[in-house]
DNA sequence: ACTAATAATAGTAATTATTACTAATTTTTA
DNA sequence: TAAAAATTAGTAATAATTACTATTATTAGT
């Protein structure tokens, strides 16, 4: 299955779950631990990041778990993926309206808040037939250090 | 090599390569090719998108030198790389200002031409201690297509 | 046009991130 | 406390991409 599929099937998930109960998810240790730790870094982390952090309190903790609770979490809206130019995926254990910058150099990632005085999604359905739910918006630079070495 | 290395050599590499003569790139066919299969197209598409397309009239095109002509064709800025949530990369022939949306439904990935009256980029350089060279923003939702069928 | 130098390719193997699978374990429910 | 069901560990499989090397194609200089 692609994950072109994956999206449609989420959300028509979403759409259905919204009118019945939600299927009964139960809070294993390990998935409280993996959440806590993507809310409580500012690093935008790898699936391979947390195991390692997790796996030291919980020994026989698998990668696999990691993944699964990820993509888990983001489909419940508690964390989120996001889009960069990395191998790996990278998660945000903040889910409020923010956007991203990375520095072309050191490749970290930053949070950039930003309040456009024009409501973009507006501005775009007006120029478009599509209906815009959000969106995202990632900056390329060079960061504070980066800079400063040149 | 990690993708964040690879940023950061390449763009050593620009630099260095601003001050010095440019490596000899030979137009070999394939990659004219490859390039202009990428251009003449609106529908962002993959490695194998264009490996199929083109072996139509070089049967014995290899898929790695498609991979590798595109990466190449990223690094002259004559085609983009774009960072959608697909298994496989999306190439974008299209390389002046635009951004993207993408359908939640269906997958499609459409151009969007937007021009904010703000500029984005200095506003996010103000509440940081970035340089900010450029920015891509992402929209989702639902595309004309999808939201008639619903 | 010919040749030397070297960039590009084909074909294959290797790598890497992620997902799939299943028996065993943990958590919840009643 | 026992039954039901979700979750996990451990492993195998998958899929996209990159790496490698002998061969081929392109360019530059004569």
């Amino acid at each position: 299955m692609t994950k072109a599929n994956k999206i449609f099937i989420y959300y028509k998930k979403v759409k259905n779950l919204s009118e019945m109960d939600l299927p009964s998810h139960r809070r294993s240790q390990k998935r409280q631990r993996i959440l806590e730790e993507v809310k409580n870094t500012k690093i935008h982390p790898t699936a391979m990041w947390v195991y390692q952090r997790v796996r030291k309190d919980f020994p026989r903790l698998s990668l696999g778990t990691v993944y699964r609770n990820l993509n888990f979490l983001c489909e419940q809206g508690l964390i989120q993926k996001l889009l960069l130019d990395f191998p790996s995926d990278h998660f945000d254990g903040d889910t409020s309206l923010h956007h991203h910058f990375i520095c072309k150099v050191c490749g970290k990632v930053f949070d950039l808040d930003l309040k456009t005085k024009e409501n973009l999604s507006k501005k775009a359905e007006k120029k478009t037939d599509f209906s815009i739910e959000n969106y995202r918006i990632y900056f390329y630079g060079l960061c504070d250090r980066c800079k400063k070495r040149r």
